[in-house]
DNA sequence: TTGTGTGCAAAATCTTTGCACTTCG
DNA sequence: CGAAGTGCAAAGATTTTGCACACAA
């Protein structure tokens, strides 16, 4: 799992300052591991730091999204909610109910990946794979 | 695939009327398969009916996409593309540089989705999966 | 004819930008 | 101290809603 200092420090070796409000972002991001939108992290964020402003958050998210830390979740209604991730490969498993969010590795395209690639002449470059359940709690 | 007719015909039967306006954005969508956003369905759906308004495009993604005509298409970054679909199961090929898309089916996933749900107790209940990579033409 | 569907204008959201002030390093 | 980061207000972009008129069935 992803640690809070893990982050900073990442985030301070990449030549970005640590900041309260960064701090604030990316602790409301971990506190639960929950998808949010801009506005719910904001909300939560407010509670490390009481005078972030929504843009910050937004600015916030979109670097921490560049650095790859957090991942914009898609779902069939909403989009723009956002989650963190850990390196490498990886999806993400939504709750539909409450949002919870899980990560999962060891999804083996490969072969059918290849196999799309030769019936449609694309090159298959990248892929999107979410999953939508309920979580145990909800069911 | 999909055809003009096949389309009016459903969306009468289902109750609906069959207007210009509702042809002219389905006949925006079939005309080359790329994924749109509203306001570019709105551009392409007003060389068959002039007057068509944005909104009547929102409506009508709206409906079709009820009615299963169209789907979501999401991007790491842009979202709210809509794309027709034929009925069934299948996913989407998105060129990344042209936006051009092919659906493909066959995708077998369940073995998978029942280990994932096994270990992380979740019921598994649908899944979102999408491609992105080159076209033949942009490669 | 009649009620579904449409267009317009305006409201409601959501996201980005400009700029002066703060604050980390 | 100096530049990166922040908050505010305002602009942009996107999507939804209310309402009178138009037009499929």
């Amino acid at each position: 799992m992803l640690a809070e200092e893990q982050i900073l420090e990442q985030l301070n070796r990449a030549g970005y300052r640590v900041t309260r409000p960064r701090r604030a972002v990316i602790r409301a991001l971990l506190e639960d591991g929950v998808q949010a939108r801009p506005a719910e992290v904001h909300a939560r964020a407010r509670q490390h730091c009481p005078t972030i402003g929504l843009v910050t958050v937004y600015r916030t998210l979109d670097l921490l999204s560049d650095l790859g830390f957090v991942r914009r979740i898609h779902t069939e209604d909403g989009c723009h909610g956002y989650a963190t991730v850990s390196h490498g490969h990886h999806h993400h498993l939504i709750c539909r109910n409450c949002g919870a969010i899980v990560q999962f590795e060891g999804c083996d395209l490969t072969l059918f990946l290849e196999q799309v690639g030769r019936d449609t002449g694309y090159n298959v470059e990248d892929h999107l794979l979410e999953l939508i359940g309920l979580c145990q709690a909800c069911q």
